[in-house]
DNA sequence: CAAATATAATAGTAATACTATCATAATATA
DNA sequence: TATATTATGATAGTATTACTATTATATTTG
């Protein structure tokens, strides 16, 4: 990615953090480390204890910028989904075609981040295996609707906002082009996971990705419609 | 649905459970209660000392037939998932027409469990949304891969196999029906908690149904490729 | 240099996720 | 019917989690 990055910043909604972490080296450093540990030992074993020791810093400094890790983990996915968000209208904005600019999405949006920008403290590649394997665990839970209406999930919307949009341009006619498009990141996610845990379940493999399924499925769909 | 279930009975992974829930009341009520309660209150917030007293029986009796939450969670979702495929086989079966055949698989699979069966102990209704809810939770996990080893996942594998086979008979050229099957089973989980947590995310409505959505989209992609 | 602020250290609480032990109730078998 | 077996219940106990509160000590800023 290019440099650009560096000076640009994702905003993050405010409630979710007591202290922003981007504003002492002990806020990023719980968001280094913090990625590094999900990613290793997995959400559900992860704790601010265990980060504290990892840091070399105590539990009690760490909630003072994070109530719990809940919040840390809508905080580190909010940060993903605005770095994708940035990327797709990066990569997209001066393109014409309309499927073309469907194309260059989907490939954006379902890739595996394979290359660490390495400018900031946050390791791109960790946090899209992250979200990968944790990202539904941020909104399969009881205070879905309440966290939702604090706008927790916002970015998350504005992408499939801006993807459904792009769906229509290429084909007005199509009716489902917000599913399709929630589809198509929710299922990106999934294909990957089923690469990596169930082969069985899935035709992905090293040499068929999950774009070239998605891609392949969204524009057999799309200017191409038989009525059942 | 028909009276047979009434007489089968849904085979789950004997290393799921310490003693049969099948085998004794207090096994059958823990099954039955453990329904509501994680409905209710869902997963996260549910514990065995709390369905211990709901039952009027104790956290060591329940401890006894499984060894934690996330076990009995993996063999609730197990039998929901061996039901749908009685359901789709009973159903399937005498079609002929594979386009039919299919249809009616899409069907079955994605639609909202509205009536429960009643004659057992397990309500299907409410089962299905904990499925909805919950099931990324059975697997999202860093213990999958051993538990996918010792076959915890089986009757789900077998049911996306068993789609995987019908999209081929429709379309014997489609080079994902693994991946399209595999989606189908997710995303019609997916666009059910859309319509009812994230309305903005999806076309899915009370009038327009996840099933329209997807059976729509298989349809038009299978016999119908165009190559990019 | 004083005041303000950030971090560290320690302690403490309630709940969770169990394990272990022993008592009692229900059932099966001799 | 007495006895052995098995299932369940009651109680206690442990380590860990998910915090909150307090006080001490650095570090930064005015």
């Amino acid at each position: 990615m290019d440099r650009l990055l560096q000076s640009v910043q994702i905003r993050i909604n405010e409630k979710l953090f007591l202290k922003d972490p981007e504003s002492s080296d002990l806020g990023r450093k719980i968001i280094e480390i913090s990625i590094q540990m999900i990613n290793e030992i997995g959400f559900e074993n992860f704790t601010f204890k265990k980060l504290g020791m990892q840091i070399g810093s105590n539990e009690s400094s760490i909630y003072r910028y994070f109530e719990n890790k809940h919040k840390l983990l809508l905080y580190l996915t909010s940060w993903y989904w605005g770095w994708m968000e940035y990327q797709l209208v990066f990569a997209t904005n001066s393109i014409k075609n309309p499927k073309e600019k469907l194309l260059k999405s989907i490939l954006i949006i379902t890739r595996e981040v394979k290359e660490d920008s390495s400018f900031s403290h946050i390791n791109e590649v960790l946090l899209n295996k992250i979200v990968i394997n944790e990202y539904s665990k941020s909104y399969l839970t009881k205070e879905v609707d309440t966290e939702n209406k604090e706008g927790f999930y916002a970015i998350y919307k504005r992408l499939v906002g801006r993807l459904a949009e792009m769906i229509s341009e290429v084909d007005e006619e199509y009716e489902y082009s917000t599913s399709l498009a929630s589809t198509i990141l929710e299922n990106g996610l999934h294909q990957h996971y089923l690469k990596e845990h169930f082969p069985s379940l899935t035709d992905c493999t090293n040499k068929i990705t999950p774009t070239q399924y998605l891609t392949h499925l969204v524009f057999n769909i799309l200017n191409n419609t038989i009525d059942e």
